[in-house]
DNA sequence: CGCATTTTTGAAAGCGCTTTCACATCATCA
DNA sequence: TGATGATGTGAAAGCGCTTTCAAAAATGCG
């Protein structure tokens, strides 16, 4: 199109001044420029007052690229998502993006879309792109896919879970624990037949926990999780209207459903009215993650919060320390919380 | 801690293999290694499978920042939203992320938290990471912002807007017209004593686009909307339901309500039955934006609805096509649809 | 005030890759 | 069959910065 606004963008010539015009600008070595910027306090008053002002006057902006393969850092980490679509994980996005900024790290991101194999590549991606660290979600990876990560010695953590098997740096919650717990306030209120709405479980170990989580609560009132009894279907509210009313055909009908993933909460919801189901009366339903949407909801729902916005932050900070070679405590599992409303009550109700 | 885990992140000593590793071990020069990398039909076929085997069996991975260097361009793309904690940025985040991907290219992402300094730090960063392009929402910003991405020649694009004053290429629909469509119906069914809840105008020209689409709209029926019909607050459901209640004090009370950004409609309905007011016979409420929660609300809202994942995706292929120095066709502004739900009626309506 | 330290500074050698440029090779045509 | 391109390959010069290493300057001390 217009040839002017195009050209601009054209491979242009000089670009913009070098660390070695600011040397001349100012009359000292490149490696003192140099120090100024990485390390100012071992340069004498001075000189570094000569070089700043060189540098202003020059407008001088370091390149990122040659700055990364003379310190043979990047100052980028890599973070990849399940899915960025959603708000499930935005808060811990903002959080980790925020913490990693504030010591000049850039955050680069992907989304696996739930498929193992779309992160493999994007961890082979971040590598090739000398990511300084990574942050994954979950541990439901083969032992395989850390070789690249390993063979390169990049920092990394998993998120979203407690712990995983290979003993990997874990900043999360217990899946299970908390699903538990929604399933314990169930049992005690009186429940006994229970259907579940799960995510996919295939190589997702959040989802698994969690099933997990519930069985050991039932286990422990000498009930078992008749696996029909378990809707297993993909993210999302319309997936969850349809699940629950799947869920709702069991006979003899389940009289809470404990559903794995806060969207498939509402969805249960939502769709109960189209049944002329009324919830908590006819049946109790139960989110996870307390999102938004779960205290406003009619009626509230009943779920339990999870540190999503923590994980970020915390996940950011571990990563920086262990990349400043700080000292770095063995992060423990965090907080969640049962957090009880409306949509539960006992069963059979009124 | 582990004394051993830790020094696994020491800065190790050889890492990979380097281009040079291989072209010894292929027999060949370095200057072939990379050809094969980057322009592969130039290289004969013989050679080129002699290549790949040695960098199979080397296991090697090219150095990105060696590779941005020598070629001066990174393959990453910088994208600054105001929020990555609300999923409403969430849809474009994922394709433009998704886009790029495919192109080989690297998202780094920021959050300016609506606060265009932070934004402007953001930008300089990237700049200074080295980013080949660059996504920004909206126009709402200082000539002065654009000086160091016009320096550097970077491609970018803004998005949320169809147009920007200074003429910079957007991609993204009118707000105006879309606010004009909403207001529309409003009158259309008989509403004139119309409320406005809109997010901080202070550098939001999408929240004062539509708030000009409000204008005209009402203009163009002789009427005007009074200052004082415009409940300015931050985003949020909780801010939305707060705002609500301010409108329905106002005397005589408005008969509808336009909400210029979704969450504010939901909290507008969650608020409406707190204050025994039914929706859409005691106050109409509009929406903008319709996310997933707008159809299911009861009653579903009527909003008007956004390309917000098309936006990402084309932000992304226009981008990719200017860096590739493909001729550019000038972006045109995205539709949207006035969705037309339960929660408008006429006014004064039983 | 002179010598031994300690702190600052500069010269130079890369970091690992891309990219001219010139040469070697091969096919093509008169 | 020899001249003429067309094509593929290698040598070498950087890309812009960091980081030894050694020399220079500043400091402390007897």
């Amino acid at each position: 199109m217009d040839e002017n606004s195009e050209s601009a963008f054209e491979k242009g010539g000089r670009n913009g001044a070098t660390l070695d015009d600011v040397a001349r600008a100012a009359g000292v070595s490149a490696a003192t420029v140099s120090r100024c910027l990485n390390t100012p306090e071992i340069v004498r008053p001075a000189l570094k007052a000569k070089v700043e002002q060189a540098i202003r006057a020059l407008d001088y902006v370091p390149h990122g690229a040659a700055r990364s393969l003379a310190s043979r850092r990047s100052r980028m980490i890599g973070a990849i998502f399940p899915s960025l679509y959603s708000d499930l994980f935005g808060g811990a996005l903002e959080a980790l993006q925020s913490e990693v900024n504030r010591a000049g790290y850039t955050l680069a991101v992907a989304s696996s879309n739930y498929d193992v194999a779309r992160e493999g590549e994007h961890i082979q991606r971040f590598l090739a792109s000398g990511v300084d660290a990574l942050m994954l979600i979950g541990g439901a990876r083969s032992h395989e896919a850390y070789r690249p990560i390993r063979r390169k010695k990049v920092p990394y953590v998993l998120t979203w879970v407690s712990q995983a098997a290979g003993g990997h740096p874990c900043i999360g919650f217990d899946n299970e624990a908390a699903a538990h717990a929604v399933t314990r306030h169930l049992l005690d209120i009186g429940h006994r037949r229970i259907a579940v709405i799960s995510g996919t479980l295939a190589d997702n170990d959040r989802a698994a926990g969690r099933i997990a989580g519930i069985r050991s609560a039932l286990a422990g009132r000498g009930l078992s999780l008749d696996p029909s009894h378990v809707v297993e279907c993909s993210f999302g509210l319309e997936e969850g209207r349809q699940a629950f009313r799947q869920a709702m055909a069991l006979r003899p009908r389940p009289t809470a459903v404990i559903c794995g993933s806060e969207p498939f909460a509402y969805g249960a919801i939502f769709e109960s009215e189209a049944l002329g189901l009324k919830v908590p009366r006819d049946v109790s339903v139960t989110g996870f993650d307390d999102m938004w949407l779960a205290s406003h909801i009619t009626p509230a729902l009943t779920t339990v919060r999870t540190p999503r916005e923590a994980m970020g932050l915390l996940a950011g900070r571990y990563l920086l320390a262990v990349l400043a070679g700080r000292e770095t405590v063995p992060p423990r599992p965090l907080d969640f919380e049962l957090v009880v409303r409306q949509s539960t009550a006992p069963p059979g109700g009124t």
